[in-house]
DNA sequence: CATGAATGAGAATTCATTCAT
DNA sequence: CATGAATGAATTCTCATTCAT
């Protein structure tokens, strides 16, 4: 407990404080404005830094959005690494049905900053690549769970996990994305029935 | 002499070989530099114009690009609005087989101008904007089909049409972007089985 | 007819004015605070332009300085194009010192620029080839002046011309910096005189 | 001489190391990227030392060259520094060319560094300071040399000294910052040729 | 002796767009 | 219908140097 700080040296502390306020200053800010208008001044000013300490810590203004990205995906990860092993089709039904309403209110819970995201995605090519891999770390996870059911004679054995766990995150993220926007046509309750109703029903 | 409507019309048919121009310069810059490294400049240069003229015709270089946009979709339009009207599920697997295959082809082929839109889309709000109102299109398109599916007593009629029919669209609309990225990981035929099983055995 | 000619001609007018504007402007900035620390904001303001009109005209401040260097580049050149057809070792001589003078009073003349020049040619890459391309100019006519003087019986047959045109304009160059810089210690007339003599007893 | 460490304490013989480390790093550096591009982070990331561990030894970038410089030119002084005693014109040309070529050659085998300081020289005010002062010495030397050959009657009485001194000088140190730039358009013995017995022609 | 976190000045530059001709 | 000269906003990012530890 005390002892990670006593390891640390009070100058490293510091820079750990440092670094900290950045992060916090440049969500605050990336939140308030958006991604593109966002700008480093405004991040180092609110975080009572010299210019050039932003700098010291991260690359640029996309890679500071990487890392406050990453801070946000990591609750998504956590729904996606859930234990998932049905025993009967309903079953699957039923926890594929929970993972996708824990995924949907996560987003909505964190609106802003998806939004945020969102932007930075079509912007910079950085933090697409970025998050092209975190989406193809669901979809791996999501092949997992395909393949258990497989094995398990669940689900249909002919399907190529792979595509499958692909198509049915495409299908899950657009509608995330959605969802983020804001202007919701569909009540969320109906996009998760139906959704997991065709997966289910296709898959099983 | 009819010379006043002569001199018109060669006006209007200089007017409409300027536009053209515009429109295949613009189209073959977008190609070259991609939407953002694009200008107007080397736009006007190749079309031999003047700066001015472009804004004769377009409002800005976002609107051109909407212009080129609009005529590529055409084509998927076409696929589309193609008519759905299958007397079985194995009808209908058939031709929503064929559709998902005439759809990625078609994005195969315009794979250039499809990767200059995406970047479009991230990076200007108007084209944006006109890519969700295509969008639209396709889903409306899709759940009049999945509807008619629902009255012939084919499909499932507890699913909401327009809800599947998005779901549906984004997923295909996904995989239509890896293609065109490139980096095939997939065939396209393993993506068109595997998603239109799915599909098709979810819904029907 | 003549209306639209005199309409372009107006435009064009204007553009030169700009121009030389911007030129005038940029030199005075130049001579004020060196080439360092001149920037094109300073510049621009005193030409009453806009911020992106410089960069119609000028590449960079080394491109405008470069203008400005040829500009005052002239006056020299036309010093080294002087006529020179000695018919004896003394008339060589008179004409050699005389373009000596010429030559480094000039410089003083000009002084003030050519203190930017020299700061200049040390600072950017671009300056700097330009100046080597004015120097081997002068070098080159020298060799003439010295083939001459071979071919008339006037000069030792067997130095090469190019080398020793250049060991003489580099002698030449290195004391006109010197003037330049202001802090005379030698009369230019005992540069003048020296110079010359050696040159031309080792020469002729 | 080995004492000379003896009486060392480990500090002082640490902190000589870490110098040493700083100077090696830092010629590395500097020819690696040329004097502006070349960076202090680099070079004490290097000499596996601290930032301001630099700052302990060196007061600036400058300063580093110039002690970098001092170095190299000190194989230059020994050849200035050679005993200049002729009894004849003969001998004089002979021990000028010698010298000449000494010069030269010297120039040659410390080409890369010597391209370091000539950048140095234009873009640092204190390195061009330093320069300027070791140019003094050069043609103080001179001086001396062409003295004694008038006191012995073999040169022209004539001359100033100084003055024929910088002249040549000058015309030796241009013809070497060509030899270094390495688009070695003559041979160097036709230069040592040529300019030597301009001189000694004209001087003796 | 050694360290390294923090600093901050500041000039260049682009290109879509306008509007007078 | 066509032109093209003029505009100007606004953020980036570097790196030598300091000084508290």
């Amino acid at each position: 407990m005390a002892n990670e700080n006593e390891n640390l040296t009070v100058r490293e502390r510091q820079a750990i404080q440092t670094r900290k306020n950045l992060l916090d200053a440049g969500k605050a800010i990336f939140l308030e404005n958006g991604f593109q208008k966002a700008t480093i001044s405004q991040m180092i000013k609110r975080a009572h830094t010299g210019y050039g300490t932003a700098y010291v810590y991260f690359k640029n203004k996309d890679d500071l959005l990487i890392v406050l990205m990453e801070e946000v995906m990591e609750k998504f990860y956590q729904v996606a690494e859930q234990s998932f092993e049905p025993k009967s089709k309903g079953e699957a039904q039923e926890q594929i049905s929970e993972q996708v309403r824990l995924f949907l209110m996560l987003a909505v819970e964190e609106k802003a900053m998806m939004n945020v995201i969102k932007e930075a995605i079509g912007v910079s090519q950085e933090v697409e690549q970025r998050w092209n891999l975190i989406r193809e770390r669901f979809i791996e996870r999501i092949s997992v769970d395909v393949r258990y059911s497989q094995k398990k004679g669940l689900a249909n054995p002919t399907f190529n996990p792979v595509l499958v766990a692909r198509g049915w995150f495409y299908a899950n993220e657009m509608f995330m994305w959605d969802c983020v926007k804001g202007d919701n046509l569909f009540s969320i309750d109906d996009v998760i029935m139906n959704l997991t109703q065709l997966y289910v029903d296709g898959l099983y």
